[in-house]
DNA sequence: CATGAATGAGACTTCATTCAT
DNA sequence: TATGAATGAAGTCTCATTCAT
């Protein structure tokens, strides 16, 4: 009676029989397990943290054996590493090329980029991971510098790239780009721990954020600001 | 708008409380083992997590055996709603004090808010329960919970009561009042979740931000924006 | 129902019990306690070898819980270590005192000295350390060296000065001292080793060697030889 | 006494086994997967003790995975008496045969049979097999007795009667014939103990026994003794 | 036959918690 | 009150063994 992990593909509910119809206990299938190990991982390490996460629950959403997940990582620690970097590189990946090519005002790529990075990463497991490295981050120091460079690196520099060129173009103010860019970059964050912890997964939540209104009102008030500015000397 | 709107709502217990909760009436300021204890568990749950820290680590900061801590408190579960409760209705109450009576533009009244937030909050120990929060949300829903009504509840409604009066004076813009807000708090929110993280006790850490100038530029483009608005067509 | 080891002292066996009869679970005892853990030790890992020994069993020969045993010794690789430093020390050193005075023939110091080992080595728990060592020299390459140090070396070291003594007062013929020393140590080590695991504690037990005649022998032969000596022209 | 009495007590198998002890008829030089086996399992047993032997290395040693173990001998105490029988009875055999047909005066016996059992036995691998015994005795009284009965009883038996004929021959003294022998085996198995713990295998080696001058010094003394006999008397 | 894959049983070790003092 | 000592429960990890191919 595996238990049906949230986050598992639908692949893993295939359970195999033998020609009788009892199910099969002991599956050959090597190249699928370490995804599914992951996933599940991913799953478990999100919800309770890389210390109160237990093997034990890993192994029963991945329907595998405790022991297995040692087949295919050497400890706790690699197999939280890997779940990091598998769910980070992938989902970047994507998400750099979508915002690559853009054409337009910097208003638009802007938004643009915002939206797309929720849609594509922080709306996904992947979002989860922002949250573990905030909390592991001083557990894992190693992982902490890898999240700095593979992740928040290539976002801010895109980001300032995106910036930059607006600037270029007359399309923006002056800016202190470092801190526009982090700031840009805390709302978006902040959603995804704020999802994980209080959001749609908790009961508890508070004042249910609609995540797309949310970034569009972020986006709004980024372009435009909240100020009525004083233009009606121009009659 | 009155003063009076900016008031807290009366859900928010003044009164102060011994860490465990009970109502506490001018106790001598003697006996203060059970803050001790409090204090040194805020550190260690900071740094380590709820599952992470350990009892003994926090005795020995708290420069007690590993015993008296549950002389004090029954366990360690306890202990950390402890933390939670006593750091922050500390804080909170100092805070609004300052917030409260302030007359003047609304923007700098948005500003002086952040700022003090910053200050008297963020910056403290108490900025690292917010992290614990967010890490530990989900199993304990109680504290979660107790979060969400004695601290972002208040919290968001103050910002919401300066917003509006804002908007009454014609200072600013008709605004989405709720994700707004959620936006202001996203800034600053995020700026303890990093700073615990990522920020001056990693030395892993990113881009070194500096949370005034991070605060400030939140600011002016919250209040201006940052595109350049066609005034132009004025002539 | 604490099985009673062989080895253990009859001071163990006292169990504390409380007023009412009843054996009192939680008994404070710091002072013993290492000594009662080290001998049960002691005991399980002669008879099992370092890697064959369970932590489980150890606690249960000393009479107290498996968590008991970490509370004292770091772990397994230190507790084993404390029973080999334990044991020897002391024994070596009342081995030591007993032999350094001796007057009289170099023969008659010999003998006393081998016999003088056995008993007080050899015979005793210490004589289980020799084994554990020659299993165990492989995996723990520091207790090997510590044995070489503070053991065989002293023990070779006592052996040759005797030997020297005799060939200078013209007692024993020239020696290859080296060999000479290793063969009296040879047949005192092997019969500690023959006990252990063929010897008195195994039911499987080949030709029950006698020690004090075994070494009795070793003596006549190593003073007298076995060949008969052509003195018979002496008529 | 003739030759004869030096013969091996009919207990002792001729007949070649293969490791699982089933007698072998001239089985095809192919198929040597099980031998290929037994001789990494020896390297690994008498390296790390029968526990701290692990049937990963050993298939690695023999070059097979380590499913394919397990289709030659149903568990690791199989193999292990395989590793045991096999070469102990091979290394016997050879042995036997060569002092069997000795002519010559009984001291010369006795020092090629010290020798031969050196060279035969005791510095090749099947000399770990004593230490392994002698580790492994309580654990496996079947093979502590097997060990009693295939190799220590005939090779005692072999010893004793070499005795006897000097003694016959009225070239040795009335002897104390069994812990004379013991005493002469003890020599050689110390020395296949030490080797194996301190020697020449490990690089915590203590005094360097070179085993040919070890032997012949414990031949010599075994002969003659150590002390100056008082011929002077003879006068 | 051989093996890659999987696992149950059990090892060492940790830690919140208890208890007698 | 405070604590040194002790431990049950539970965690990570290992390893001989099994099974389907």
């Amino acid at each position: 009676m595996t238990k049906q992990s949230l986050t598992m593909p639908p692949t893993s509910t295939i359970e195999p029989h033998d020609p009788l119809g009892r199910p099969l206990k002991r599956t050959r299938r090597k190249e699928a397990r370490p995804n599914e190990i992951v996933a599940a991982a991913l799953a478990v390490f999100v919800d309770k943290g890389f210390a109160g996460a237990r093997m034990d629950e890993i192994a029963k959403q991945a329907g595998v054996s405790k022991a297995t997940l040692f087949v295919y990582f050497p400890s706790k620690d690699d197999l939280f590493k890997a779940v990091v970097r598998t769910n980070i590189i992938d989902r970047l990946t994507a998400f750099q090329s979508t915002v690559a090519h853009f054409q337009g005002s910097s208003g638009d790529l802007i938004a643009l980029a915002m939206h797309k990075w929720w849609q594509e990463i922080g709306s996904t497991q992947a979002g989860g991971i922002s949250k573990l490295i905030i909390q592991e981050a001083k557990n894992f120091p190693e992982l902490a510098a890898f999240y700095q460079t593979e992740v928040m690196g290539p976002g801010l520099h895109l980001m300032q790239a995106i910036l930059k060129r607006g600037i270029a173009r007359g399309e923006l103010r002056d800016l202190d780009l470092t801190n526009t860019v982090m700031g840009i970059m805390s709302s978006l964050l902040f959603l995804c721990l704020w999802r994980q912890a209080m959001g749609v997964d908790n009961p508890v939540c508070g004042p249910a954020i609609e995540p797309t209104a949310f970034i569009q009102n972020q986006i709004d008030i980024l372009l435009s600001g909240i100020e009525l500015k004083g233009n009606p000397p121009c009659v």
